[in-house]
DNA sequence: ATTCTAAATGGAAATAATTTCTATTTAGAG
DNA sequence: CTCTAAATAGAAATTATTTCCATTTAGAAT
């Protein structure tokens, strides 16, 4: 039972093959990737499976928090393995390798109030070169 | 020849009648909106009028800097009137009344290097209720 | 172990957003 | 006024995602 089962059980969701292949694929990975790039591996290991159901299940792993969505601005949705708790937080992604981490968040008591605005939410998500792609890890 | 105007023949954009009255709309209308909201209002002063073309003006008014792209995140491209000069920015939108204003970008050295990537580009942006809607102003 | 039920699933089809293509029109330089 | 590259309309294609419904299954209760 792995910090991911955990969170799948603990909202109350099934903890399904198909769910863990998926936890299993995102640990693989090591990066972030779309519901197409998901089902492309899924569909080697299970010969019946839609891409609805993919869809569905990153979904609610979102929702669990196992995974979080990672923004690449070009009108698709991309996931990525969420190793930080529920506590709010940002990620980094890197160009090169496409590999996320969690970054914690930098606002302060200045992100309350901006231009009148009594701030409810704010979205943040930097990219750039990982250490490893720096040192031509992989290229 | 407004500000603009400006902007669009400095990029060697021709001023047509659908560009300028594409920005006309985002200025009356002081929000956000869709490809299809814009094509809608458009619709109503020019008969012949499609919706690729709004979408080629969008991104066309998006590349000369008078219009910025803002986030819904629910994979929908939407634009605002961008006031602020070529310089970085980001935005932030009121949830009552989609209105988006521009705010300087806090970035400062911490955000050079983190968790040993070397960062390149940072997207931000904030939402909560402007001034005018928490008086009331529309609700 | 067996039963049971809500949740999960597959796959077809629908929907929604955006882009491509091609022929025609037009802004604006000369 | 002419000319050409840029802009345009509209149909059709493409791409991503969601809905629908019939079937299966995880896991709680027995």
């Amino acid at each position: 039972m792995n910090q991911y089962w955990e969170k799948i059980k603990k909202a109350g969701l099934k903890l399904t093959p198909r769910r863990k292949a998926i936890v299993d694929i995102f640990i693989k990975l090591n990066r972030y990737a779309s519901a197409e790039d998901v089902w492309e591996i899924l569909s080697k290991k299970f010969k019946r499976c839609g891409l609805p159901g993919v869809y569905r299940n990153l979904e609610s792993l979102v929702d669990c928090g196992v995974l979080a969505k990672v923004e690449k601005f070009d009108n698709k949705k991309y996931y990525a393995l969420c190793l930080a708790g529920s506590s709010h937080h940002h990620h980094i992604v890197c160009l090169n390798c496409d590999k996320v981490e969690d970054i914690s968040c930098y606002a302060g008591e200045s992100l309350k109030k901006i231009k009148g605005f009594k701030v409810l939410n704010h979205f943040f998500q930097a990219s750039g070169i990982c250490a490893a792609c720096a040192r031509g890890g992989k290229a």
